[in-house]
DNA sequence: CCTCTATGGCGAA
DNA sequence: TCGCCCTAGAGGC
């Protein structure tokens, strides 16, 4: 679930039900009781999406910050006029009310209650992400070009850049030719800026659908209307032979975790 | 019912 | 590099 598109539609789809509205901030599971107390009832002026972190600014100054880690998941559920709140359902670490939604969220890798100077930290150590308008490719872009590792890890490091994961970095070098264990300086500018140009736009797809689509569904022949299945979505990513052209997909270790590519469409 | 897996990241070695 | 945290859905029996 959680790359960095997932957690820009969550700032924008849960902006429209909270921002300027007084929100109930609760811990039915209990883990977040002491913070939640410290917003509980404020109103909620801005939802930051950075990467794959998500801050909540609330008007007394706080900033909540919530990181959904590989598991985390929030639900939204809207409640009809004068409906009453639902009882949680499984380990709910933080609820989000008002009057007409709730919205809950489960198994988080970080949430908690910051000012906006541990904001200010986290986003520091965050390279630039490709969903954020003020976003300056050239920061990725020549770090990678300057370093020794490999691409497939260099686009998982979220100093370098911020909000890919390990489907969207499998599918963007794989859209581009370029082989996971390919080194940052031995890429050209010219190639790293078109990488740069798939990563925004197979981020902004995902912010769009709401889910990792990444191939063209002219190259499925499938009839274009038709939901794609889990495992139809991606060229490369947890596949076993390569949807473009058949062969066998390898993995490689990179930054601790499988990186799958085409040996063929992705010559080292 | 059980076991396995997952689109992350941290801290201890 | 490894272990660990956290949850839910899928699939097997």
């Amino acid at each position: 679930m959680p790359e960095g598109h997932t957690i820009h539609r969550i700032a924008s789809d849960h902006a429209k039900l909270l921002v300027g509205r007084s929100v109930s901030v609760s811990s039915p599971q209990g883990r977040f009781s002491a913070d939640a107390a410290l917003v509980d009832g404020d109103v909620l002026d801005r939802i930051e999406a950075y990467g794959k972190h998500l801050f909540l600014w609330w008007r007394s100054g706080y900033v909540g910050h919530v990181h959904l880690g590989l598991f985390g998941r929030f639900r939204v559920q809207k409640l009809t006029i004068g409906e009453a709140e639902p009882v949680p359902v499984g380990a709910v670490r933080m609820r989000l009310s008002t009057t007409s939604s709730v919205i809950d969220l489960a198994g988080p890798t970080a949430c908690a209650i910051f000012t906006a100077s541990e904001r200010d930290a986290i986003v520091d150590r965050l390279g630039p992400d490709p969903l954020r308008s003020d976003a300056q490719p050239a920061r990725a872009i020549e770090r990678i070009s300057r370093s020794g590792q490999a691409l497939g890890a260099l686009l998982l490091d979220q100093s370098v850049l911020c909000g890919v994961g390990n489907v969207y970095r499998a599918e963007a070098l794989f859209v581009n030719g370029l082989h996971p264990s390919r080194r940052g300086r031995d890429t050209s500018p010219d190639e790293l800026v078109t990488l740069w140009g798939t990563v925004v736009s197979m981020l902004c797809k995902g912010v769009k659908d709401n889910r990792i689509v990444t191939v063209d569904r002219r190259e499925l022949g499938v009839s274009s209307n038709r939901r794609l299945r889990r495992g139809e979505a991606t060229y490369v990513y947890h596949r076993d032979l390569c949807l473009r052209c058949g062969t066998p997909i390898q993995t490689v270790k990179l930054a601790g975790r499988p990186c799958y590519y085409c040996p063929r469409c992705q010559p080292s």
